[in-house]
DNA sequence: GGGTTGGCTTCCACTGAGCGGAAACTAGTT
DNA sequence: AACTAGTTTCCGCTCAGTGGAAGCCAACCC
């Protein structure tokens, strides 16, 4: 028996309409955390494209309105969300100067070569890795001519329908294929392949031959092609050009290029662990 | 006088007592919310290089060590941090995936002409904004001939000592530019220009001549040249290049390039809200 | 005008999530 | 085996967080 000295008279007043008031107290949910609350609003903004209200922001966190605003408030302060001038909210800058340490390590470390890349070839060049079972796209340069784009830097692709996703799965562990295989492959156009057998031998002919295409399987107008980048004797990365389809026969002209960038990326990577090229584990939590 | 029914008489035994007890608790900080403790967790990564510890984390953010275990943990497991084998924490890529959607705008809209920028000159491109009382990087195009590096994207400078700062500040609205002037003017180099009356008739001439140079006032071996994007009729950002001090006699000759670039990027974004290119407020609190 | 609608902001009494000191644990190091 | 430094777990106390409700403000429409 140890109740609180001073607590007692007041509570054994209340405990006789507890359970009245918490039913009437109704919604909360309990075994929240504040931080799980946070985080949630900030994600909110994942799922939508422009600028949320107060109120798609609590719908889109499951969370209630008040709370949603008080919080929403203090991270505006902070400047990890911000404020338009018609009242809805954005992610702020803050957050965005923050994550650019994230990932420097290979970011900072590939660019050269991927802007090389793309200078030796003309076409939209990117570097992707595995990200649980997609392909996250961790740069990607560039220029002003107009390609069918699906991908996005820190964006996310299925493995099964890009040249980069194919080629890191056909030279990841055996397990790790397995197990996407065994997965529903989602269909992005009528060219994507999702039949688990074509794609196995798909991939054993892309270790084969060391690289892999795609044609309009996520997009109808392009195509692309990808070499992998190794690291410390397994799969790291990937780096892949995008191409309108009306190249896909000469697709494999730039191949030499692709090889030589991706040797140098390693070498250029090679002494980093990997651990800290990324952060250690990429979970595919999306 | 408007005291809680049921809390009259416990409150009234307790206060007796408060104070021994706040003393015994001893360091408690009431009054902090758990979400400036996450996002103080957050930014403690910003101070710092590379990955950090438990107790790292804890001594920057300024919380007691098993508080900062249990929220860290809770940032690891939504992603917004990750622990390397060595237990060390870094950023999450969650993170920085959510933070690819702010500022997009900008960015997304600007990026292929920032590219041509660095594809008609060779040199090193980038892209700033304001931010407060410092130049923004937004983005950055370069190929893998070294410069000496000083801005990164994502990193911030002091306006008065790179073109892209000087520029800005130039065109910006005379309060603005009054306010920067009454500060303290950091000194980077030997040749940073901290005079505020010499500055201010800098600046004076660059809003005459429509660009700005710097020779070596950031780091020692690079010089820079910029030039104004302006977005409804105020100035919205800016772009310029940077290269070795050796050819700063002949760096503008880059001008006509980077004025005929600044115009495609004033007509790409001619169209989105200024608003909506950035969080509205780009704050200056660092 | 004044009623209605939709979204944002403020208020406040209640309470369990958060707290953090302390103790246990783990892994190097001497 | 004793010491050191960092990490993890534990647990009773308490105040930060909570969220329903009421108030507020603009816009829109009879």
């Amino acid at each position: 028996m140890k109740w609180a000295t001073s607590k007692l008279n007041s509570d054994a007043l209340r405990s006789a309409t507890t359970e009245e008031v918490t039913m009437a107290g109704g919604s909360r949910e309990p075994g929240r955390t504040v931080t799980s609350k946070v985080l949630a609003i900030l994600e909110a903004f994942e799922k939508s494209r422009g600028a949320l209200s107060l109120t798609d922001i609590a719908e889109k966190s499951g969370l209630p309105l008040s709370t949603t605003h008080r919080l929403v408030n203090e991270l505006t302060v902070w400047g990890f969300l911000s404020r338009e001038p018609n009242g809805r909210y954005q992610l702020g800058i803050r957050l965005w100067e923050l994550a650019q340490n994230t990932g420097r390590q290979l970011r900072d470390a590939a660019r050269p070569y991927v802007q090389d890349l793309f200078s030796l070839t003309g076409e939209t060049a990117h570097l992707a890795v595995r990200a649980g079972h997609e392909v996250l796209y961790i740069d990607r340069v560039y220029g002003s001519k107009r390609v069918p784009r699906a991908s996005r830097v820190g964006g996310r692709l299925p493995m099964h329908a890009t040249a980069v996703g194919k080629v890191i799965l056909a030279f990841e562990e055996d397990w790790v294929r397995d197990a996407y295989l065994n997965r529903q492959l989602e269909r992005h156009t009528a060219h994507t392949h999702v039949d688990p057998q074509k794609l196995a031998a798909e991939l054993a002919q892309i270790r084969e031959q060391g690289y892999a295409t795609t044609l309009e399987e996520v997009r109808l107008g392009s195509c692309s092609i990808a070499v992998p980048v190794f690291h410390t004797g397994r799969i790291g990365a990937a780096i892949g050009l995008v191409l309108p389809t009306n190249q896909a026969a000469t697709m494999t002209r730039h191949l030499p290029v692709l090889r030589g960038i991706a040797a140098q990326i390693e070498r250029a990577t090679a002494r980093i662990p990997l651990e800290t090229l990324l952060g250690s584990h990429v979970t595919g939590t999306h």
